[in-house]
DNA sequence: TCCTTTTGAGTTATCGATAACAAAAAGTCG
DNA sequence: CGACTTTTTGTTATCGATAACTCAAAAGGA
């Protein structure tokens, strides 16, 4: 039984006033530096508290204030270079304010975003980061739309009619890419990729660098397995088929920089030469990016940037201020090693 | 201002019970599945709190029943490959079961910790998952000790006085690499880290690890910065010093995998041969352990299983039940490739 | 000195739910 | 059919804080 939980009492408000010896509305008062006190009973009031640990209670104060201190960011994954930096911008720019943030953790599941959306709304938060990107249920668009508290939209370039969205151009990334290959006089083209029906920006990435190849009258190799994770086992998995299958293939732009990683490395292993016989390229998700020498080319977002940008965002909001965002979220080239 | 906010007015469970035509108390009871309620009546709730979108106030509910489904997380870093995959483990046990993960980051810095403590304390917390391996205030500590709810630590092998630990033994992971090195014939090995003051599993690894060559009459050229991050710049920066005074070193330990990664580019592009000329070993940190070959020798730990038996650890404890975590959270030589 | 203003502290109602118990409706049975 | 269960529904109090207001005491002004 759990009566070790509930037998000890928490010290509340009133305890702290009674040992003040004031009213639990001046207690609150000084605790949260408002209204005016006289400095003794402040000081009284100070004392209380700290001899008695006391730990307010937030759920009672927000309650009654109608007003939380919470940010819910709703995003595919933690667990991932990308929103990992992202978060950390996030809480960057918001914890010393006073807020905090609470994660959920869609991974670009439909259903669970939805679930996951109920519940961070259930906790009264006063603003929310949403990733875009992920197919949302229709109820889930309207719930958000219809709730009463101030949502940026990021990462999907894609506007969907919230208070703010703040994003790089995934286009851009992938049409990036294809240049780079063309500007290499690259052959034969490969692509690889998973969960691309989930990963919309994924997608656009795709399109936009099959687009920029067709121009130019390049033929794309194209294998996406729609069951297999984003990560580097999938990328070593997919281009073992691929190159089993089409031994010429001189590039390979990957859905991101985990799977071209597991790529690289299994090209590597099987004696193909990158960059010369192979180029490979990703996208913008290791935390290595400008520190350790890789043989990948990459497309960079800076995401730790992107995370404090929507959370200016957001505390602007939730103040009723305007906020102008930064636009230029730009993605750019970084070249891999050769050497 | 933020009337927008303010005016539109959330739908309450009253709405919903009007709505039905049945008491708050009833729709209470139908939407939390308590209680005996006519197929009838919990159809018609159900129906009005589908049509109103109705998303109950969590924190209304938690104050009521004094009873909330937040389980509290305070680690150094999300943004870090080991810690994003314990929350992930975690998420992956307790989200199912209902309750919400709640993620505060300490930085390794001991007065944030503490604020953070007390912050998600007051969020009044079901459960508790915090970190060890850093130094903590007493009054943090204190706190915790007092707080009436159980509380797990999780990383650092040393026991702490809660209601569980579950962690793997650093100084094993030490000993391991040491064992290693030794193995392989080294005669001049150094270490390389950043912010052991902070990060006392990382001292408890160094140590074990100097022990063991000090036993067989090694030296050890240790090279710690305090200031600089734990990462893969400071291992490229670290180990560029040291080369310089060292040119002979032979094996090189460092902190953890970030580090060792930064390390290893940077001898790569120096132009030592690894591991011919040094051996480069980390700790356990990078997402791509299994998938992508690198030259980096390190010790791996299972971080989601860990993050998911904490988990496991703290509903148990929540419950009541008792619980006998695995023991065995054993760290694991991983050898880089050499080819 | 008396009246007005300012300041400091307290009162009451409320936020949106749930606990604990009470009442009403429906079902049982001799 | 009425007393007795059992099932279903409703009432009241409460969780721990804050908003909005009131009231008393102190300060200021003529």
């Amino acid at each position: 039984m759990d009566q070790s939980i509930s037998d000890l009492k928490r010290t509340t408000l009133a305890d702290v006033a009674a040992r003040a010896g004031v009213s639990k509305m001046t207690a609150s008062k000084v605790l949260r530096g408002t209204g005016s006190i006289s400095a003794q009973t402040r000081e009284r009031v100070r004392a209380a508290a700290r001899d008695l640990s006391y730990v307010p209670n937030r759920l009672a104060g927000s309650l009654s204030s109608n007003r939380s201190h919470i940010v819910a960011v709703v995003l595919p994954s933690i667990n991932d270079a990308v929103f990992g930096d992202v978060v950390s911008g996030i809480n960057a720019v918001i914890r010393p304010e006073g807020y905090l943030t609470f994660i959920g953790e869609s991974h670009f599941d439909t259903d669970l975003e939805d679930e996951i959306i109920q519940t961070v709304l259930s906790l009264q938060p006063a603003g929310m980061i949403v990733t875009g990107g992920i197919r949302r249920s229709e109820r889930a668009s309207q719930l958000l739309k219809s709730w009463p508290c101030p949502i940026i939209q990021i990462w999907d370039e894609q506007d969907a009619g919230y208070d703010g969205n703040i994003a790089p151009s995934h286009a851009d990334a992938g049409r990036m890419i294809a240049q780079h290959f063309i500007e290499k006089g690259v052959r034969k083209p490969a692509y690889i990729g998973a969960e691309l029906k989930k990963d919309l920006c994924a997608a656009r990435r795709r399109e936009a660098f099959k687009e920029v190849l067709t121009g130019v009258g390049l033929e794309l190799i194209d294998c996406t397995d729609e069951d297999m994770p984003r990560q580097a086992g999938s990328g070593s998995k997919l281009i073992q088929d691929l190159m089993r299958q089409h031994p010429d293939i001189d590039a390979l732009y990957c859905l991101n920089d985990a799977m071209a990683l597991g790529a690289l490395s299994w090209l590597h292993g099987a004696g193909f030469a990158v960059p010369d016989q192979i180029a490979v390229a990703g996208f913008n998700g290791t935390s290595f990016e400008h520190s350790v020498r890789t043989r990948l080319t990459t497309v960079h977002i800076e995401r730790h940037a992107l995370g404090q940008e929507a959370a200016r965002a957001v505390l602007a909001s939730i103040r009723g201020e305007v906020f102008a965002p930064r636009e230029d979220f730009v993605a750019t080239l970084v070249q891999g090693n050769t050497t």
